[in-house]
DNA sequence: GCGGCATGTGCGAATTACGCAACACTGAAG
DNA sequence: CTTCAGTGTTGCGTAATTCGCACATGCCGC
């Protein structure tokens, strides 16, 4: 048996992270951080030091704010990019997603309780779905995030939604824990998740989950268009060609029973 | 007169930055992390589970190794992107300056001693420059990074020639700092700086500085390429292409004299 | 010039994080 | 199979680290 896990967080360090990640938003100061963490303006000043010199944040001479380096986090993004290349890997698929529906296709995967846009083709039309790349959305109401859910085995499922804070973003969300383990059960059925209008009114998207080549679920792939050109009627012929093609990016994964 | 910089550091802070970044260069497990800062295991497994808990790493169920979470880093680098655009702002630049040119064009900006590719266009030729997007080269070696150098004053440029390590790749590699100050005398006369087989023997660069609207210089735009193609002859051609396209780029950024 | 308000810095107190030791488990070697 | 060496993980006491207070300093508006 492996040992319990532990709950000893290492303060300054867990500190200095929420500290870090206030600075990404827009710059901060001291007495902000000091304020929002609860600590003496002092402490604060001292892990924004830190930060700095460790090269994740510039201090501007004369405001003396800090603000984020972004050269730092290109560079620490770039170490893990190599490891996991997706915008290489899946351009051509989102391209020819994007070709066959005429809408913005994207691709997401899992981190903690959201869903992480990390490539996408715009569509081509006037009016299309644009989500910036790197930006999150609650799991619950999105599509993506519903494919990655509905992929986990019951218990897992189950556990999240009772827990999972359900906002609400439009009169569509699923809000009700009942309801949406039972709405993911319909979703594991069809092998497609459907966000009808639940985070933006007028906006319907389409999703399937991605397989490695161990079998596991390690990202979704999907459209999103407004709801006047991804209508009921053609909903079913949109999930066809988002399983399609999110079944031939699997195989090219390595996934095993991934049918063409 | 503004307060003398502290160098009171907070530890755990430093070490857990550190320990992160040892996991983005591969898995890290404790007893690794232990030995390479010269802290007890408990310690290092104590940070590296407040880095988990963060969001920041992932541990293996089962060889219980902690690696980098990709997902993490793509939301960090998103949200400091968007401040700073540059693969979107800059790649039709990067583009045409291939083109024009026939060799690799690359984007970079600067990062302690270090100049880091954060955008880049890949030559044609059968034979052409590759580096790697977020990887870093040493400044006094680079063309970017020599551009980059000598935007600066010229008591900022003296102070870090002096101080900095002037690491040789190649033979022709300048390491003398009284040689190399005097070298970046001419580039910012020139407004071009050229890495001759400096970092890699067959590989010649031009470089020039990216201007913002206030005049600064925030990166650099180059070319790298052969030596039987960027030949000393045509070295000068080379040279006016690369400040056309930059002086071009720096106007886009809202730069003031930018002439074209 | 004066008073609010900020950043940055000593310093003592005590909270916090550290190292030690121990346990559970794994894998390899005998 | 047994043993042993090595690792991950946790409890605990201690001591070092960090924290908050207080203050110096500079900045901006009134």
């Amino acid at each position: 048996m492996q040992p319990k896990r532990g709950q000893q967080l290492v303060q300054s360090l867990e500190r200095g992270l929420t500290a870090l990640e206030m600075a990404l938003d827009g710059s901060v100061r001291p007495s902000e951080v000091a304020e929002a963490l609860g600590i003496d303006r002092s402490t604060a000043y001292r892990l924004l030091y830190t930060l700095m010199a460790k090269g994740y944040l510039l201090q501007d001479e004369r405001t003396r704010e800090f603000t984020s380096n972004p050269a730092k986090f290109f560079q620490l993004y770039g170490k893990v990019a190599t490891l996991l290349d997706w915008p290489d890997v899946a351009g051509g698929f989102l391209t020819r997603l994007r070709d066959e529906s005429g809408e913005t296709a994207n691709l997401g995967v899992r981190q903690a309780n959201n869903v992480i846009y990390i490539a996408h083709k715009q569509g081509q039309a006037a009016l299309s779905v644009n989500f910036g790349l790197g930006t999150s959305r609650p799991l619950h109401c999105s599509a993506l995030g519903k494919a990655l859910l509905a992929a986990q085995p019951d218990a897992v499922t189950a556990e999240w939604v009772a827990s999972a804070p359900l906002t609400a973003y439009t009169t569509k969300t699923i809000t009700e824990p009942s309801l949406l383990k039972r709405h993911l059960g319909t979703v594991r059925a069809d092998g497609y998740a459907v966000d009808d209008e639940e985070t933006f009114a007028g906006v319907r998207c389409i999703a399937a989950p991605i397989h490695d080549h161990r079998q596991q679920v390690i990202a979704a792939l999907g459209i999103s268009g407004p709801t006047t050109r991804i209508t009921q009627e053609q909903l079913p012929h949109f999930a066809q060609t988002v399983m399609q093609v999110a079944a031939e990016l699997s195989a090219e994964l390595g996934a095993p029973n991934a049918d063409l």
